[in-house]
DNA sequence: CCCGAAAGCTGATCTAGGTCATACCGCCCG
DNA sequence: CGGGCGGTATGACCTAGATCAGCTTTCGGG
């Protein structure tokens, strides 16, 4: 696949990080190195140091964590005008997630010390990463928060409605086709794949959700919702 | 108390935010409003709107979450020179964390445009705004992989050798003396009170850490070390 | 100095979720 | 067309950690 240039890019105009005027986006392209990766290639590793930012254009993108022991756990699926990774100040930090592309994708990778010289010239575009960054925060954050709080029932159902939101159909009778296998969806959520495969035969036995093949039918869109922010309720 | 003056402020020259030419610092003040809390006094609570973020003077502050049945769980205990609170650029999102000052603490409060436009001004200082996200952003994706993917021990043992580095003396022999109680450990760690009190037992059993009235001296700080980090070892 | 409340500790259960084993299904590929 | 292989599904366990209950120690305040 050909790279996509910033002028045809349909993310450029939704208040991203490249959201810039002509002249502008040429110095920024010229401080960043795009490249495309294919499914399954890794952009950095949890553990490395911090040497820039990268800007998805296009594609999807992994961001999890491995334990010594094969397990993985997936903190976050990012698609298009997404930033990642992390740029404190002190270099010697380290990357606290790994990245991996799932689909085909083109990034832009923004340098450490060209970006901040960018950014003395554009500070909007600073406080657009500000932004960004406050947004995977509070993802970050919500994850804790679910995993230290809630019920891996109620974080699977979380992980449905918002799953159903992305794609603009947490109504229902919807049908929700997922592209990700069980497997994932509890690495998302953070159980075994067992217990997900169990989880959605109890949200199914209580019609909350039909399984048809592979994907998923929203059978009753407010108990989802309960059942996600709910702790702990009714069998 | 009295208000600390940024002039004769300790953490001011320490590449935090608010380390700034005289005349920018006038300005930054002019931008933010400085106030004092009480021990117990929150400053927000989750799902409260973004209305800016909050510059700790001094004094401590922990963001936590809580659910609906009183259990809580402590993200951080943020010191000074720490920023608090997320900033994304639609303002309709909601925080996702609360706030609370644990000692009598003075925190300086950014309204969110009122920031935007200082920064235009002084680009740098939203440079560090980012590395200051970056590296809260860091810590809580190592607190998801911890809470995903390691036993509760290991998540202990991390928590102690976080608190003796903190006060620089990770080292056998070194007495750490914790102003928090068992329950605070608890929150911390993700765990109830009951397992924090058998786990530092466990600990104390294998001669990892000795136990002395309210606080803990560090019997052997590599064992320690390697208890956070291995996953699941021997008993 | 004493009292009550909070904090600490320990044992006895209970349970959510993990692990292991097995079976089925659809699908690609030789 | 038959045999694997990856995904899905379920049953039978097992264990980390929660919960509950009781008891002791510490501590702060009058």
């Amino acid at each position: 696949m050909r790279k996509i240039q910033c002028e045809a890019c349909p993310v450029r105009h939704q208040g991203g990080i490249c959201d810039l005027s002509p002249e502008a986006l040429d110095e920024f392209r010229a401080a960043g190195i795009t490249a495309i990766y294919k499914p399954r290639q890794v952009l950095f590793t949890e553990g490395s140091p911090t040497a820039g930012l990268y800007l998805v254009c296009h594609g999807l993108v992994k961001l999890y964590h491995s334990d010594r022991f094969g397990r993985d756990h997936i903190l976050e699926v990012a698609g298009p005008g997404a930033v990642l990774g992390e740029l404190p100040l002190n270099g010697d930090q380290r990357l606290s997630v790994s990245a991996e592309a799932i689909t085909e994708s083109q990034l832009c990778f923004l340098q450490r010390d060209r970006l901040v010289a960018f950014l003395q010239k554009q500070p909007m575009t600073g406080v657009r990463l500000i932004a960004a960054l406050s947004a995977e925060l509070a993802l970050a954050r919500r994850k804790v928060r679910d995993l230290a709080l809630k019920g891996a029932e109620s974080r699977l159902a979380g992980l449905l409605v918002q799953l159903a939101r992305a794609t603009g159909d947490l109504e229902s009778g919807k049908r929700l086709q997922l592209r990700y296998t069980r497997r994932e969806l509890a690495e998302m959520v953070g159980v075994s794949t067992e217990t997900a495969i169990r989880l959605l035969a109890k949200l199914k036995k209580k019609h909350i959700i039909a399984i048809e093949r592979r994907d998923i039918v929203i059978a009753d869109a407010d108990k989802l919702s309960r059942v996600a922010n709910y702790d702990e309720a009714e069998t």
